[in-house]
DNA sequence: ATGAAAGCGCTAACAT
DNA sequence: ATGTTAGCGCTTTCAT
């Protein structure tokens, strides 16, 4: 079998630096992956070969003899939100300076799908999985538990794995009591179906009610399907049908915000005249969209670099560092889309200074 | 070297399976790959005991024998906007339906950097390589021709290689001719450096101008740093400060409009009254926010689409399907952010319907 | 129709 | 310090 079989992919391996240097397969690979013994001279001249010809290691090779891939999986909902592709940006980016592979999992909702994206998972000698949705097919978990694959969850609980993320119920509590300590006691909520975060928001949301001695009405809140603009139309315009009686309105997220605030626009209600509007995440449009977004930040920075973090501690088993769920603060970022619920006034009072960016 | 010395990585391998059924490893390969010349008693008898034990071929030892990767690398700009995300997901998606894998390539401007993203890249036997921006270091195209690895650029162009995308300074041209026949003359432009797609959609922004006699104007025409809503600000404020003789704007992409309006909207200045705007791309957002911007819409899905096929079909061979570019139809989208130089006229007129979307 | 054997490029254990 | 050897899991001739 000689070289012309293949379509020019001539790449030159291991063993030819070997040969044009004189010496073995060994100790190029010594070199080539910074091992002690062996003579200085030797290893500047194949160092120096290898700069010349643009030798590169094989990694399937490397990968099948390590029993490793250097990949790690991120499983991404199809609904893939701008929070997400924000923190999936800054994930990727990480791992990768970390030496890693990210390898892109879309999963639809659905065991069957779900099925498909575990075979697809599996056959993978994957170092590693970092999970942002929740997965409801049992054979995951016992993959992972079988392999025992390093996991590490964002912005999502999974079984025992560690997450990293903010405390969600807790930031839409006091979201949702900012508003009402504005003078708002008619707060609507949108949220959406599919994905546990919006369930979270929404707890946060039925407690400050509570908390605050606002009896929660179910009729205020109204559920999705898709967390994204085009569904925050939706989810507004039954809401106006049904009612206007409100003065004030949360959302899951911050798309969902945006295309709510396109509605009432639409509709004639100004925000946050008439309506005070609250968001999450803090994606980075809020703050350049009309009104700029009262929102509740999401450290995404930190949140993706603990998660590669934490990963890669997993991985290369850093003592102490498995298991401990990293919580880190959110913060309430009040912009332009809410006010006291005095009709006369026009802009976000000063009793909450804004917090720098 | 028995299995204990592993980490709990109990993969089968295919001589597993074959020991189960009392055949050879040739045998189950020839299954697993669909091939003929077996029995088929023994075929079910396999099939069966590879879905109860949920065998899967290790892809870095196929990867490996066969000389490719099933990966195909995609070359994003560090500076990954809404536009490129929103096409790289439907990249990815339709990579992966056809069976391929998708690495991602972040790259900084700046040689040193093409240079390490060009090491990293070339250790992956990849089957092919889209590339989303431009790159400069002469390396990436000597890798390309040398390995004559299969190469799809979309919405940029890169040597001789296929492109599919629109033509953006005829989409450029058609825009601001459609301002100018909204009665403008005095059209101010933010453009972005770095990437060609900028300059490109200078040029058919100047030819517009020239070609309908208004006399192109420099300093109407602000380069920013990156193509984001921040530096749509920066240029904004900037132009503003220069001058505020224009009725209307054209900018580079539907970030940096956003940004634009921000600062028009702070400065009491008001679109589409005052000063009329207009986007590139049409990114999901674009249609929600306030005012819905007016822009010239990539066909995006379109794009990602053949962008995936092209690649696929040059790495199979397809004949005849090589070396062409795939110039899809642009669109201008009318909505709310454009309306006649009259400055008594509130919305745009009915002069130009509305293109559904 | 089936099995034996070679080999993809690399690393690690073992000699020397 | 360095070379030899075996083997990672798979596919593919080549026999049979």
């Amino acid at each position: 079998m000689t070289a012309g079989a293949y379509t020019g992919k001539d790449m030159l391996s291991i063993k030819d630096i070997a040969r044009q240097v004189g010496t073995s397969p060994s100790t190029v690979s010594r070199v080539v992956n910074g091992k002690a013994h062996v003579n200085s001279k030797k290893r500047e001249q194949i160092l120096k070969l290898i700069k010349e010809t643009g030798y590169v290691p094989n990694k399937a090779a490397r990968s099948m003899v390590l029993q490793r891939s250097f990949a790690v999986g991120i499983v991404v909902p199809d609904t893939f939100n701008l929070f997400q592709q924000e923190l999936f940006s800054i994930i990727e980016r990480r791992l990768e300076s970390l030496g890693y592979h990210t390898l892109f999992f879309f999963t639809k909702l659905g065991l069957s799908n779900e099925e498909d994206c575990l075979r697809r998972l599996s056959m993978e000698k994957l170092d590693g999985v970092i999970i942002l949705q929740e997965m409801h097919l049992p054979g995951f978990f016992e993959y992972f538990s079988r392999t025992a694959l390093p996991v590490v969850a964002s912005t999502c609980k999974y079984h025992e794995y560690p997450t990293v993320g903010v405390n969600e119920k807790q930031a839409a509590f006091e979201g949702v009591n900012y508003l009402i300590s504005l003078g708002h006691k008619k707060i609507n909520m949108i949220s959406g179906i599919g994905f546990a975060f919006g369930t979270r928001r929404t707890e946060g949301y039925y407690e400050a009610l509570t908390f605050n001695g606002i009896t929660p009405d179910e009729s205020r809140v109204s559920s999705v399907q898709y967390y994204t603009a085009e569904f925050g139309m939706y989810g507004m315009s039954e809401m106006l049908q049904k009612s206007r009686d409100f003065t004030a309105l949360f959302t899951a997220n911050d798309e969902l915000a945006i295309g709510a605030i396109r509605v009432l626009r639409d509709e004639g209600i100004r925000v946050p005249e008439d309506v005070s509007v609250l968001g999450f995440d803090d994606i980075y449009m809020s703050n350049y969209i009309v009104p700029r977004l009262t929102t509740i930040r999401q450290p995404i920075n930190e949140i993706g670099e603990q998660a590669a973090l934490a990963l890669h501690q997993n991985i290369t088993g850093v003592p102490g560092s498995a298991g401990f769920d990293i919580e880190l603060p959110h913060r309430l970022v009040i912009r332009e889309s809410t006010a006291p619920l005095s009709p006369s006034t026009t802009k976000a009072a000063g009793v909450y200074k804004e917090i720098p960016c």
